[in-house]
RNA sequence: GGCGGGGUAGCUCAGUCGGUUAGAGCAGUGGAAUCAUAAUCCACGUGUCGGGGGUUCGAAUCCCUCCCCCGCUACCA
């Protein structure tokens, strides 16, 4: 990498111009004020709330280099204005206003819904929890500068802002292997994204790999595995499974909950630990984790239901059946509450199905549903995705991709140099018969006039092409088109509609003369 | 260049302040069952833990070195 000032002779790409340097005074926040008070913020945070590993190494690292003050105004034209009256052309560096975009947009937000002062809850109450949930790129912004400028207003003022209590910086998010692109065509619009599948099939697919520990990839394959085969067969089978015997056998009730046998009371168990475990693991940012526990939940619950055979103890045993089905339901009641915070469309839906409200997490038991509770009407959760419909997805990547790559081999300066490239006049040209795409010229060029046959009849009627000055592969070898001999081509580029134009130089060149 | 993170099974990822035969999900192979969206359940992993060197009774884990990927490093958010 270079610095600005190290470039030999510099152009800009865009005006041709030399960059030159010049003098300018900003205004500057004093961060080095602040650094004892940010580094004990920094190890009493992690004390108390167990910061992640990645986030302290960051911080621990700028506080070894010294906290320098840091300029918080640019020469831009565009940008947020500093508010000061001899700062005209400066505006607030991005990351200095950013942040204090949080507050202004909670603001914004309760003044819409005329409530001035709303937003203090968020940003005052010592109440609220502040997690800033962020990328790897920000992590410093969120834990040194930002903190800073807080500590910087609660200094002077009455009203004081709370800290952030963790800063749970994830990694990136990566796309079939490449970063996102938009420029590029690389990755997919969120927007278009839902128009095509359900909301909760991609959050559970980003909730189950998301980049806590390293970047990861999103992969379309690895988004239809997750929707076909955990979503829909594990979760959504499980459901359905449930609800169709309940209707078919129980009359669509909650069946009574009789004798346990040691499956059962295994599977109570289950539904009482899965939500702590699973809290617990959402508490300390683990949501990879604590999203796998939901679905084990489900998988734990296929296996009950299996180990269980109702469709055999509804003929032997009813009463152990009907523990059967009543314990699954209550499980199915324990999975819409523990993955609402992931697919919580689908959570509404099974409460939809199961026929009660939501309750509180903590609230969850063994033995929420009542028996002879009338359950709703049964629908199936997840469609599954279809190879083809996936394949027209990543076909559509690859074209865009091909499009924007430019790769082909590679020749020396001797390769090109055996072409001879000529300028040529075009002295007269007509209508080969028969053909509807050649063109049959007469051009003036080195070793005088020559015969070329052109496929741009299509493009250009004869007469257009009189008088212009062409380039011509001027010792290709001559080839018989038509019964007509050509000797030599005519270079030509095709423009965004398709249409083919003869490659033209200015009349000052010479017919004949090298092209180089 | 400096600082930080990462490189572990076909794929996506855990595990890393040294310690029993390195794990999970998916995919794959075989079997069981048939209530269910042909869904479910059970069984099956000889992996150069990026390469090389070192410390140690013992290294994926600590140290050195090299390679590759990502981020930050005063004007993209």
């Amino acid at each position: 990498m270079y610095d600005p000032s190290e470039l030999i002779n510099p152009k800009s790409k865009i005006t041709g111009q030399s960059p030159f340097l010049k003098e300018t005074s900003h205004w500057y926040f004093p961060l080095g004020k602040y650094q004892e008070r940010l580094e004990k913020y920094v190890i009493e945070s992690d004390e108390k709330y167990k910061w992640k590993e990645n986030v302290l190494q960051y911080c621990r690292g700028w506080f070894k280099d010294g906290l320098k003050d840091r300029a918080v105004t640019r020469d831009l034209d565009w940008g947020i204005k500093v508010p000061i009256d001899n700062a005209t052309g400066k505006v607030l560096y991005v990351w200095f206003e950013a942040v204090l975009g949080y507050i202004s947009a909670t603001k914004e937000l309760f003044k819409s819904k005329g409530d001035l002062e709303g937003w203090r809850d968020y940003w005052q109450d010592l109440s609220t929890r502040y997690i800033a949930f962020i990328g790897k790129d920000n992590v410093v912004f969120h834990t040194i500068i930002f903190p800073s400028m807080l500590m910087a207003w609660n200094d002077g003022n009455a009203d004081k802002y709370l800290l952030p209590e963790n800063v749970p910086a994830n990694e990136f998010l990566n796309f079939e292997g490449k970063k996102f692109s938009k420029s590029r065509g690389w990755g997919i619009d969120v927007g278009e994204f839902l128009d095509l599948f359900p909301a909760d099939s991609l959050r559970y697919t980003l909730a189950s790999n998301l980049p806590e520990n390293k970047d990861t990839d999103f992969y379309w394959k690895e988004f239809q595995a997750k929707n076909n085969s955990e979503l829909a067969d594990i979760l959504g089978n499980f459901v359905n499974r449930t609800f169709i015997f309940a209707h078919k056998h129980f009359e669509g009730e909650v069946p009574e909950r009789n004798e346990l046998i040691q499956i059962d009371t295994e599977m109570i168990a289950n539904i009482k630990s899965y939500p702590e475990k699973i809290a617990k693991l959402i508490e300390n940012y683990k949501i990879r984790d604590a999203v796998f526990e939901m679905m084990n939940l489900a998988r734990a619950g296929n296996k009950y239901f299996n180990d269980s055979e109702p469709w055999v103890s509804i003929k032997s045993n009813k009463e152990q059946c009907s523990t059967t089905i009543n314990i699954c339901l209550q499980t199915i009641y324990t999975l819409a509450e523990v993955f609402a915070p992931v697919i919580p469309f689908s959570s509404e839906k099974i409460f939809g199905m199961l026929n009660v409200s939501p309750g509180m997490w903590n609230d969850i038991s063994e033995s929420t549903l009542n028996s002879g509770h009338k359950l709703g009407k049964s629908e199936i959760l997840f469609i599954k995705i279809e190879d083809e419909v996936m394949d027209a997805q990543i076909n559509k990547l690859g074209k865009v991709e091909e499009a924007e790559t430019y790769d082909v081999p590679l020749i020396s300066y001797e390769d090109f140099s055996k072409i001879d490239l000529r300028t040529a006049k075009i002295l007269s040209a007509e209508n080969i018969k028969k053909s509807d795409k050649l063109l049959k010229l007469r051009v003036k060029t080195a070793g005088g006039q020559r015969q070329i046959i052109a496929g741009i009849a299509k493009h250009y009627k004869p007469e257009e092409l009189i008088g212009k000055n062409v380039i011509i592969v001027a010792n290709l070898k001559p080839a018989k088109l038509m019964g007509n001999e050509s000797q030599g081509m005519v270079l030509a580029v095709e423009d965004s509609d398709g249409k083919l134009n003869v490659v033209q130089v200015s009349d000052a060149s010479k017919p004949g003369t090298n092209v180089r």
